[in-house]
RNA sequence: GGGCGCGUAGCUCAGUGGGAGAGCGUCCGCCUCACACGCGGAAGGUCGCUGGUUCGAAACCAGCCGCGCCCACCA
């Protein structure tokens, strides 16, 4: 190390990330450790996926924590030697995306019919061009080592060949068609979503009693709804085939108010008898239930709620143009005084609402594409219920397949203009259909030569994430990256797009590939605002990670994240973030100590002091439990083993111990020590690097002897042969002493400075005395009698002592001890546990029995 | 209506059959020549409730109470 770095290092008493981090990146940037080769087989590399934010989006926690789990475990298997690319690429985000850019032209006054569809379009990729960089700027601060230099987007040429492709396959495969069908229209960004897409929340309406006169009777069957408006297109009234009350009522007809329609009534098992009055009001054009059974009725399917949200035509010259609100009123105010309103009342239920807008859903029957599923799924459950996709925790996989067994049929066509065009054109003279990877020759149809005119729909925004692991290396074609890298290892998401996206990959890798996108789904926790709620921007519970990162580093912020993250939702918390900005400052200030006391020293692990050979141990111990830690998914603990390890084992006692001998430094003869400390640090940041990688190899930089930087040095494998049971006993018992040595010195009221003059009854290490103080007698010639015994080690009377303080201390230890005789002397009393379990814990048991009436006996 | 998860120290969370743990916070003492983002020490818990299984339960089983999430076509 050259003076100037060495002033640097002398200087600099807390670990400054914000000078460290931006400086760090770029070198590995530059140096290009971020972009594997292509080569090799996807079973020696390593690869993951990112889940493609949008475009629009910016870093929130969620993101915080999901890239730090992948960088983490890419980092790893960087460093075990293993090619890893971690793809990077950006969402197109179809609804976000086009309403942020409406939501900007209409800041200057236009609205996007104005600038027609490709002028709107145009403007959305500038506004991409300037603004859809940001998040993966950010992902960049995080720390993230993904391949940037290959970024893709979801709307990129080759991406869209993917998609086209895809599509026009399961198009001749039959399981994509055009239908008029039941869809959940999104009235906000008008368009069908997917059922997907709807989120169900409670309301309270009012339900609505209805008398529908029955034809040639005077008698009424009382339907109940909270959309009298949709009765103008009721086509039936249902009631349930074993219900008494009708029995003799089905085959007859009832007249609909208003309309003076005549609906027949039929018997179906849907409908609950127990519920209202049992009779159902029958609307296929706008209510999904309703339109399964009209289906299954041969019912008429009467629309009289358009896309726009107004009644139409159909609704009759009264209501045509009215909004659905103002035509319940109007119909309701009918219905009153025709005389027919039986009732009114506060009716409490779950209601859709589009994900998206925020706007209640408006069933309605729309021709659309959809794609069948359940052909797709089978081999997508096989592969789950095979143990070839793994779900971690595995409670998923249930979630998983109850879902794929029930899957239903996919609305997969958007009325947006920013997305995939439908690879779809229709020759309007002679009614063909042309579906197809690129626009037909000349744009005229092959048929009559008419001019063709291309379905306006893109494609729902899933449909092309469904193929994001193989598109984005570039299938369809045969790519290097592709053979490299795929299928990828894992996938690291939150649960809440298990359907959305991870099931419709495996289902498209499947049907592709012939093969899994990835061996195993790890489903991250979710993390809730510090009060629990919801972690959101519009409910103001959002923590920018990026301020934490401002303040506290990237790596606090990653270890924070890690070490807060578990198996279920936690609520977050800035205190591990600070925990993990102490540990970055610890490991610091450790490698000061080290460094600056290390002469030439190189790196080597020691072995002839037993606190070498113990930290020896307690370091290959760590590195073993680290590495499964992370190999389980186990974030938080491989964390916060790494905390404990650097805190108790090596700073608050290796360093201690070994101070002296550093101090005395290689100069005077002892290079064992400086040797074995680097030793133990290089590993300890190779251990830590994957969690916190600005740090680690910031101090890499000062290490002497290094081959590599660190994000590129091995992964240190545990090494087993120096796990040593006897130097960590020995240890372990030199530090419960010190520990019992230094509570008894508070509790007697010695001050912390004074020595305690002590004689040992047996052997003691020289770390003991040392550390807690100690003025060992060597030739037992002293004075009195000893006051006190703390383990094997005698106290002597000495100015410092307190008489008074030291007799409660001495009968605080006798109680404690007598509690502890009874306790075991209880357990052993009883024979039936002494007979059942098993012997070691009873062999333990009898030990301490002994041990501790030995005690007793010694403070007498 | 069905499913999943959770209830442990003031707070956030570990702990899945043999003596209740961590971090933060609190209290006491230390600016000890790596670090006050530090060091040493301490206090603090009928492990939601009730039964059961077991020699032994925070952990396993059942029921209940409370909280959260997901799925579902009772209008």
């Amino acid at each position: 190390m050259d003076s100037e770095r060495r002033a640097k290092l002398e200087a600099t008493t807390r670990y400054d990330p914000a000078e460290v981090e931006g400086r760090i990146y770029a070198g590995w940037a530059e140096r290009g450790y971020f972009t594997p080769a292509a080569e090799g087989t996807p079973d020696e590399n390593f690869s993951i996926a990112i889940p493609p934010p949008n475009v629009t989006g910016s870093l929130h926690m969620g993101h915080g924590l999901n890239n730090t789990i992948q960088d983490t475990l890419v980092r790893r298997q960087r460093m075990a030697g293993r090619r890893a690319k971690w793809i990077i690429g950006t969402d197109h985000a179809g609804i976000a995306t086009q309403s942020v850019v409406e939501k900007e032209l209409r800041k200057e006054g236009v609205d996007r019919h104005e600038l027609g569809r490709e002028g709107f379009v145009e403007r959305v990729w500038e506004w991409r061009e300037q603004y859809g960089g940001r998040i993966v700027e950010q992902l960049q601060r995080l720390g993230a080592s993904g391949d940037f230099a290959n970024e893709r987007f979801t709307l990129d040429d080759r991406y869209v060949a993917a998609v086209y492709k895809v599509f026009v396959a399961l198009h001749e495969k039959g399981l994509i068609y055009r239908d008029n069908y039941m869809v959940n229209w999104d009235p906000g960004s008008h368009s069908a979503i997917s059922d997907l897409e709807v989120e169900n929340r409670e309301v309270e309406d009012t339900l609505y009693s209805i008398d529908y006169p029955i034809e040639g009777s005077d008698r009424v069957l009382t339907v109940a709804t909270v959309r009298p408006e949709t009765m103008l297109a009721d086509t039936a009234v249902a009631v349930n085939p074993g219900d008494e009350r009708y029995r003799d009522l089905v085959g007859s007809h009832c007249i609909l108010p208003l309309v003076g329609r005549r609906l027949p009534i039929i018997a179906d098992d849907h409908v609950d008898v127990e519920f209202g009055t049992g009779a159902l009001k029958i609307t296929p054009g706008h209510d999904p239930n309703d339109f399964e059974i009209g289906r299954e009725h041969g019912l008429e399917e009467i629309s009289v709620i358009g896309e726009d949200g107004r009644l139409t035509e159909a609704a009759g010259p009264a209501y045509e143009g009215l909004t659905a609100a103002e035509a319940q009123e109007r119909v309701v105010a009918d219905l009153r005084s025709a005389g027919v309103l039986a009732g009114e009342e506060p009716y409490v239920h779950s209601v859709p609402f589009s994900h998206r807008s925020g706007q209640r859903i408006e069933p309605l029957i729309s021709l659309q594409w959809f794609c069948r599923m359940d052909e797709l799924a089978a081999p997508a459950i096989a592969v789950v219920r095979e143990g070839r996709v793994r779900f971690t925790p595995e409670r998923w996989e249930r979630v998983y397949l109850d879902w794929m067994e029930n899957i239903r049929p996919w609305c997969v066509s958007r009325q947006l203009w920013w997305g995939h065009q439908l690879p779809v054109w229709y020759c309007d003279d002679c009614g063909t259909t042309i579906v197809a990877e690129r626009e037909p020759e000349r744009g005229t149809c092959g048929s009559c030569g008419g001019t063709l005119r291309r379905d306006e729909d893109v494609l729902d925004t899933w449909f092309s994430s469904a193929l994001w692991p193989f598109a984005a290396l570039g299938w369809p074609e045969d790519t290097p990256e592709l053979r490299a890298f795929y299928p990828t290892d894992v996938l690291s998401t939150a649960r809440d797009i298990i359907y959305l996206w991870v099931a419709r990959m495996i289902m498209s890798s499947l049907e592709f590939l012939d093969d899994v996108p990835f061996a195993d789904v790890y489903i991250h926790s979710v993390i809730q605002a510090p009060d629990g709620r919801r972690m959101s921007k519009s409910l103001g519970t959002g923590i920018d990670p990026l301020e934490l990162i401002d303040s506290h580093g990237a790596d606090a912020l990653r270890f924070g994240l890690l070490a807060m993250s578990s198996s279920q939702d936690v609520r977050f918390s800035e205190a591990k973030v600070q925990q993990g900005r102490d540990l970055a400052n610890k490991l610091w200030n450790a490698s000061r100590l080290i460094l600056l006391n290390a002469g030439n020293s190189s790196p080597a692990p020691a072995t002839d002091a037993v606190e070498d050979r113990w930290i020896l141990s307690r370091l290959e111990r760590t590195a073993e439990l680290v590495g499964s830690r992370l190999d389980e998914y186990d974030f938080a603990h491989a964390a916060l083993e790494l905390y404990r390890f650097v805190y108790s084992e090596l700073c608050d006692w290796y360093l201690e111990i070994v101070k002296p001998r550093l101090y005395d430094g290689p100069e005077a003869g002892d290079h064992c020590a400086a040797e074995n400390l680097l030793h133990v640090l290089g590993r300890t940041l190779a251990i830590a690097h994957p969690l916190m990688p600005f740090v680690t190899e910031e101090i890499w930089s000062y290490m002497p002897a290094r081959e590599t930087e660190l994000i590129v040095a091995p992964w240190p494998d545990a090494d087993r042969s120096r796990f040593d049971p006897e130097a960590e006993a020995e240890v372990a018992a030199a530090i419960e002493l010190t520990r019992a040595l230094r509570r008894w010195r508070e509790l007697a009221g010695v001050t912390p400075g004074s020595p305690l003059s002590a004689r040992a009854g047996a052997p003691v290490h020289p770390l003991v005395a040392r550390l807690a103080r100690l003025e060992l007698d060597g030739d037992g010639d002293r004075g009195g009698d000893a006051v006190a015994v703390v383990g094997t080690i005698e106290i002597f009377p000495s100015e410092h002592l307190d008489p008074d303080s030291v007799a409660a201390r001495i009968e605080e230890q006798r109680e404690r001890l007598r509690a502890e005789v009874a306790r075991a002397e209880g357990k052993l009393g009883n024979e039936k546990f002494v007979a059942n379990a098993p012997v070691d814990v009873v062999d333990g048991e009898r030990d301490k029995l002994e041990r501790y009436r030995a005690e007793l006996e010694e403070l007498g």
